[in-house]
DNA sequence: ATCAGTAATTAGAATAATTCCATTTTTAAC
DNA sequence: GTTAAAAATGGAATTATTCTAATTACTGAT
């Protein structure tokens, strides 16, 4: 049986595909289910592997075009750190990526408005950012580890 | 023949290398060279076929050796936009980058200080960021296009 | 309800950037 | 000059992702 999503996320899900022409099948309700049920940051892999315990015919094409699609909705974001494969996050406030180097991990990390608005501020006359991505690398919390 | 870099880049150069017990080969002078010489975050294709003018002979596997063996050392740091080839780019010092959505061009920005720290600030008790990469993409300059 | 047309899914092939591996060449120290 | 270590080479392998052609599922009009 499908993903069963919280009503409210049912309905944010339904409304964001239907308001670009797009129809809110039960492969995308389960892999964005997946993204928001543990919010490790999951590859498209672990995502597939996930999936497939609830949808078993699932493909991998499917879900590939399952997180293009609700990457284009605005419901997840993509996280690209060096050459690893991406990554996929629920969270859509404004916040960057902390990736420790000993155990893989992501963490999020809130961005304050007052930051936010000085790393704006970078951008020279002229360029217009339609996208900011931060992220740092390093050595986590080591009481999470 | 090699690529000649100037005299404050060559002793840069040798002087990185040496330090990790590296030997400053002709094909990694001319990696550097050809990364110093344009910077125009040039891709290892890019980086390939600019090499090959001045040593015909050299391979792929060299190219990403050397820029690899750069990397480690400091002297070209890697860029790194979405799942786009990776770029080279000689400037160390804090700076975030701009990728023109419309050309592909990728512009360096710079980050002064004050921003920097309140960046530095977002990263929570017991992390320690050994890198920050900052990225924005949109529109570009349009009086560059 | 049925049908037609469109959208989504599927399986597998293809691609592209990068890495690996085994061999040859170059370099530096003795 | 010899020898040992480091680097370069060419080609194969890997890996994440995208593409393609065929099937299946919806949706809206009849």
């Amino acid at each position: 049986m499908a993903f069963s999503l919280s009503p409210s996320s049912k309905q944010t899900f339904a409304h964001s595909l239907r308001e670009k022409g797009l129809r809110p099948t039960k492969q995308r309700a389960c892999v964005y289910g997946v993204i928001l049920d543990k919010r490790d940051h999951p590859t498209a892999d672990d995502i597939f592997d996930r999936v497939k315990k609830h949808l078993p015919g699932t493909s991998f094409a499917t879900v590939y075009n399952c997180l293009e699609t609700l990457v284009g909705c605005g419901l997840v974001r993509q996280v690209n750190m060096d050459r690893s494969p991406t990554r996929y996050c629920p969270n859509l406030t404004p916040h960057a990526h902390f990736k420790c180097t000993q155990t893989g991990q992501i963490f999020d990390v809130q961005i304050d408005q007052d930051t936010l608005s000085k790393m704006h501020a970078l951008i020279p006359k002229g360029f217009l950012a339609e996208n900011i991505d931060l992220c740092f690398s390093g050595k986590g919390d080591s009481s999470t580890n």
